[in-house]
DNA sequence: AGAACACTTGAACAATTGTTCAAGTAATAA
DNA sequence: TTATTACTTGAACAATTGTTCAAGTGTTCT
């Protein structure tokens, strides 16, 4: 009869290296907010919306004539980026404006944008 | 009995500005691409996964006992990374070890990191 | 006050994602 | 050659996400 189990996890672990990148990991908190912030990101039309509004202020209805997408959908995006603090909003009679809150997002979309252009 | 339909298409677009925005527009591909970079970056286990490799190259099992997920996740998160030529790796007998593919990601994600721990 | 406009919201539903489980592969050891 | 190790892969399944639809705000206009 041979030894069973206790395998995989005893074996071809190294203790050093798993040891010293352990230090340096982050705070399970911040790395779920670093997670949050790029899925956010990480979808196509709110790309767009980000994109869109690093030019300029726009209401919900010429977001939604650019992007080809119904009011509710377009409200329901510019949901998730505002609880993200990445878009603010001002009212002005029944139109609201939606602009960026943040100016280091673009920095992050201009970098993504280098990456993705292969520099 | 009054007009009905052709309502919210019509009125409240501001057409200037959604011209000007529309003519700075990337293609379609280039922000598919930008999305699915950050759509990458948007789980928290891939998260400590770049972080991790930022550090050093590690194997699969070593980072499943980091992360302390099976085997099967992880070889499937570093799959998505691998499509999107975010990490690499290298096999030697038979340990395979996983590294960043592209050092660009590292000031990507160093770049959120700032943000979310509000400079 | 009532109607119209420019949204917002909640529920429902399909599509996508992340994990597990079982089976498969490649390299080394016996 | 067979067994073992260190993964990888595909199918299945639950959880999450994105859209639509219907109903609800808040503001202006009449």
């Amino acid at each position: 009869m041979k030894k069973v189990l206790d395998r995989c996890e005893v074996v071809c672990i190294n203790h050093e290296a798993v040891n010293r990148v352990r230090e340096k990991m982050l705070d399970e908190e911040v790395i779920r907010s670093i997670a949050d912030i790029f899925k956010a990101l990480g979808d196509p039309n709110r790309v767009k919306i980000i994109r869109y509004l690093a030019q300029e202020e726009l209401c919900v209805c010429d977001l939604a004539q650019l992007l080809g997408m119904s009011l509710s959908a377009v409200s329901h995006q510019l949901r998730a980026l505002r609880s993200r603090r990445l878009v603010k909003f001002r009212r002005q009679g029944k139109i609201v404006y939606y602009s960026l809150d943040d100016a280091h997002i673009v920095d992050l979309f201009n970098q993504c944008l280098d990456h993705v252009t292969h520099d």
